[in-house]
RNA sequence: GGACCUGUAGCCUAGCCUGGAUAAGGCGACAGCCUUCUAAGCUGUAGAUCCGGGGUUCGAAUCCCCGCAGGUCCGCCA
């Protein structure tokens, strides 16, 4: 589709010193693709675009043209519209849509669990959106390192050590170990709420694990493992996989180092005891990096962690992806690193997103009002198999299981991405089982039967084809949607916009939907028949680089 | 009190960066389509003060200002 934007743009270029901007129309009368005149001549836009339009000779790839009001509407050739677009995925198969290496690396880091609490729907938008767009990414070229960072340290980990220690030692259940600690944390916090004087017990806790008490340590190593062992879990589940790992815990020396060298820059004074960077005149309020009893914060970490991320790996940009809500989190970091003199600073990116809510209102570990990533799956997981038993009876075990399971992924991590980063999903346990409409299960379908149609035609998918024969709305609608594919990713990679990757999906499945339910193809005369069945592979192709760039299983059945 | 984000049909969203033609999808409602490539699909109908008010512009859902509503955050949680 590039390639007729081009000719476009150098078409009205020729008569007129204006930048000519090629838009596409807003409904199917207004041609294929139009230029606004309103600024290329100095009189009425309309006659502007009249007299334009009158110079403009159709070439090869513009099958004819008109002014219509202060707009030149180009019709593309169709013919040359179908050569290009599926020769050139013919050619480059699962790599249409992808670009050249680039030279910078970039970090992502996502997930960024904390260990001894439960990983529930907020952790899996981020996982989700992280997983997107490492693989978005790097098909458009970068060379990206997918990181984790486990928050394996902190108040939360001392808390739940200490509700372990004191009233669950050698309670804990069979499975779900990881789950188990998080309610343990929970519990925790509420007895703290009831007894404020507990807090003298965790505190000690927290300063002998920080100071790598042998016998703490040993308590911690081996919880530390049972969350570690269900966040694998979950990580091998939804197919996602990090390249990088980083530790809380390893990263408390450095990050007091750091602060050190910050108070002797002056960047960081020592107010009431803690060390504190005051970032008032930023608007950035106060950062304490080092708390007055010398234990560190999450911020004491994440100075070593930037700086470690640059020198060790030699990346040109670091991204965070994290919930908004820690905004001011990462203002204050990037300001410090600045003060500090890191000129990587202004590389490090801030991918925030909003918070996944219930409608009671928000989540949260410490009061235990979540739901969990294992309860979510176990109920999608559950309509998924109830469906594809109620559809397919005589499937093997196996056949069920592999669609149950594709099924229940593609639901969730749609619903997941589809939406902007920016906005709130207000969880809905109603809606995660509804496979119509703009879910993953519709685009995984279309793909289902693409692959069903080829199964079941008579001949494979033939090279070379007669492109005059396609000639309804809907093949035409439909080159035109996978014509525009490279355009979709370069922009949703540029943007960090997963969400409109979805929407793309969405689109081609509607696209391929209503060609499919128009315009037979194995039934169609041999010619037309090669034509569509070449047509529906090259879409069949598109959708599934698609799908696996949003971290989606295309489904060969369901 | 300050900062960031959000506000588009009954409901959920896209469009906003980069202003342009009749504001686009989905759910739900209503009316249709399976002896024909998988009906998890398709077609049609009804449904929108684009939160409000100013401003800029030939032109504003989109840009600017002032409000309102909701969410999030703001010194020893992460």
């Amino acid at each position: 589709m590039r390639v007729f934007i081009e000719e476009v743009k150098k078409l009205v270029s020729k008569h007129t010193s204006g930048d000519v901007i090629v838009e596409i129309p807003p409904v199917f009368e207004f041609g294929d693709l139009a230029v606004p005149c309103f600024r290329l001549g100095k009189g009425n836009p309309a006659t502007t675009a009249h007299d334009i339009a009158t110079l403009i000779k159709p070439t090869k790839l513009i099958h004819h043209l008109e002014a219509k009001g202060p707009y030149i509407n180009f019709y593309v050739n169709k013919e040359a519209l179908a050569r290009e677009v599926l020769s050139e995925i013919w050619k480059q198969n699962h790599n249409y849509g992808r670009s050249g290496k680039k030279a910078d690396q970039v970090m992502i880091e996502y997930s960024q669990p904390n260990t001894h609490k439960g990983f529930h729907i907020g952790h899996l938008r981020n996982v989700c959106l992280g997983d997107a767009l490492v693989r978005i990414m790097r098909f458009n070229g970068h060379p990206v390192i997918a990181a984790n960072y486990i928050n394996d340290t902190g108040a939360h980990v001392s808390k739940c050590i200490w509700a372990y220690l004191t009233f669950f030692k050698g309670k804990e259940p069979f499975e779900n170990k990881g789950e188990w600690l998080g309610s343990i944390y929970t519990e925790a916090t509420k007895k703290l709420e009831e007894n404020p004087d507990h807090k003298v017990a965790v505190d000690s806790i927290h300063a002998r694990l920080e100071s790598n008490d042998p016998e703490l340590i040993e308590i911690w190593e081996l919880t530390k493992e049972w969350s570690m062992d269900d966040f694998l879990a979950i990580y091998k589940e939804l197919g996602v996989h990090f390249d990088s790992w980083f530790f809380d815990n390893e990263l408390i020396e450095p990050g007091k180092s750091v602060v050190n060298e910050l108070v002797q820059k002056n960047v960081a004074v020592v107010d009431a005891g803690a060390t504190i960077v005051d970032l008032k005149k930023y608007n950035l309020g106060v950062a304490v990096i080092l708390k007055a009893d010398g234990t560190s914060l999450y911020i004491t970490k994440d100075l070593a962690l930037a700086k470690q991320k640059f020198d060790q790996f030699k990346i040109k940009k670091s991204v965070y992806v994290v919930a908004a809500e820690q905004s001011m989190h990462f203002k204050q970091l990037f300001k410090i690193l600045e003060l500090y003199g890191f000129n990587q600073a202004k590389d490090c990116k801030h991918l925030s997103y909003e918070l996944v809510m219930l409608k009671e209102g928000k989540m949260s570990s410490r009061e235990g009002n979540v739901v969990l990533y294992s309860e979510f799956a176990k109920q999608v997981r559950d309509y998924s198999r109830t469906e594809v038993e109620q559809r397919h009876p005589e499937w093997s075990d196996e056949e069920k299981a592999t669609a149950t399971h594709q099924i229940a992924l593609g639901a969730m991590k749609f619903s997941m991405l589809y939406q902007d980063n920016n906005k709130v999903i207000v969880f809905d346990p109603q809606k995660a089982t509804e496979f119509d409409g703009e879910t993953g299960p519709y685009c995984q379908y279309a793909y289902a039967r693409m692959c069903s149609v080829l199964k079941k035609s008579p001949e494979s998918v033939a090279e070379k084809i007669e492109y005059t024969l396609f000639q309804t709305e809907q093949e035409f609608e439909l080159l035109k949607t996978i014509g525009k594919f490279p355009v979709v990713i370069e922009s949703a990679s540029k943007s960090y916009a997963p969400n409109t990757v979805c929407r793309y999906v969405l689109d081609l499945a509607q696209a391929f939907n209503d060609f499919y339910e128009h315009c037979p193809i194995i039934k169609a005369e041999d010619g037309l028949r090669h034509a569509r069945l070449h047509l529906l592979n090259a879409t069949r192709v598109v959708l599934k680089t698609a799908l696996e760039l949003l971290g989606i299983p295309p489904t060969d059945q369901m």
